[in-house]
DNA sequence: CTTTAGATTTAGAATTATTCTAACTATCGT
DNA sequence: ACGATAGTTAGAATAATTCTAAATCTAAAG
C-alpha cells in the first residue's frame, strides 16, 4: 500500500523536480472526485498559488502524467480530463449527458490477448470505453 | 447484404438531402483505406469539387456520421479521423507510430453485460482500444 | 415560368484547447 | 556569491473545429 500522504511514483516529494506549483497541481488533481479539465485544474491551482500560469499548469500536467503521478483521459473532441487514479481502469460515458465514470474490468489479461493477436500489435496496454445512460439519466 | 454501390443507412442515394458536396465527402471516405483526418478529406475533396469550403466539408462529415454512413474516430487529442467502416469494431494504436488499425474482436456481448453491470450504465455500445507496438516498429 | 420557403454552401471570422517563446526567477553545486 | 540548469510566467501562436451572415440551390406552389 502507499502511504496515504504525497507519495507519487517516480518523484517522490524528496524529489526537487516536485516544485510548489507542480505540488499544487497534484492536489488539485487528487483532492477531486471527478476528472477535471486543464482549465479546472488551472481555476483552482489560482486559488492555493495566485501566481501560476496556465503554461505551468499544462507543464505541470504534462510533468505528473509522464511521472506517472495522474492519468490523462481524452474523450472524443472534448478538452482532456485528468485523473488521480492511475491503475488500470476503465470509463464509460453517457450519451445523454456526457458523464464519465470510472469502472474496472478485471481480468483483462485474456481480452488484451485477443486484441494483440488480431491486430499483431506487441500488447502493451488496453482500455475499454462504454458508451450507454447513467443512472441519472434513465431515472428522469 | 448491402448492395456494393451507394448504400447509405437513412439518406440513401435518392435522398435530396444526400447533395453532391455530401457524395463528395462520402465518396473520399470510401475511397480510402485508412483513416483520413477532416484536412485529408478536405483536400482530396477539393480535387473533385474545387469550390467545397472547408466548413461544409466539417459539415458533410457530420452529416453523414449521424446517418450511420461513416464513422469517426477520436484518439487522444489528434484530430479526427474519419471511417468507411460503420459496423462495430475496435483500434489499435501504436505508441511509437501513432498508426491507428482496425481489427475486431467478435463476441463483447459479455464485455459489454460486464461492463454495464460495473458501471451501472444501460449499456449502447463498447469499444476496445489496444496499445502497443505495430508490426514495423517492431521489425526496426 | 416565377415566387417563395427552406435547406445548404461559402468564405472568413471566431472559438477552444493546447503549445510555444522569450524573458525572468529559483535552486543547486562549487 | 557565481554560473549552470531547470522551471515559471504572460502572452503570442497554432491547430482543430464551429459559427456567422450572405449567397445559392431545390422543391413545391401558384
Amino acid at each position: 500500500m502507499l502511504s496515504k500522504k504525497n507519495s507519487i511514483r517516480k518523484a517522490s516529494i524528496d524529489d526537487p523536480a516536485l516544485t510548489r506549483q507542480r505540488r499544487v497541481v497534484l492536489d488539485v488533481v487528487r483532492e477531486s472526485d471527478d476528472h477535471l479539465t486543464a482549465a479546472e485544474v488551472f481555476e483552482r491551482a489560482r486559488k492555493k498559488t495566485p501566481t501560476i500560469s496556465y503554461a505551468t499548469v499544462y507543464n505541470s500536467l504534462r510533468y505528473l502524467k509522464e511521472q506517472g503521478a495522474i492519468s490523462e483521459i481524452t474523450f472524443g473532441n472534448a478538452a482532456s480530463r485528468y485523473d488521480r487514479e492511475t491503475a488500470r481502469h476503465d470509463h464509460a460515458i453517457c450519451t445523454c449527458c456526457g458523464k464519465l465514470v470510472d469502472f474496472d474490468i478485471s481480468d483483462t489479461m485474456e481480452l488484451m490477448r485477443a486484441a494483440a493477436r488480431r491486430s499483431r500489435f506487441k500488447p502493451e496496454g488496453i482500455h475499454i470505453t462504454l458508451r450507454g445512460i447513467c443512472p441519472d439519466c434513465r431515472s428522469e
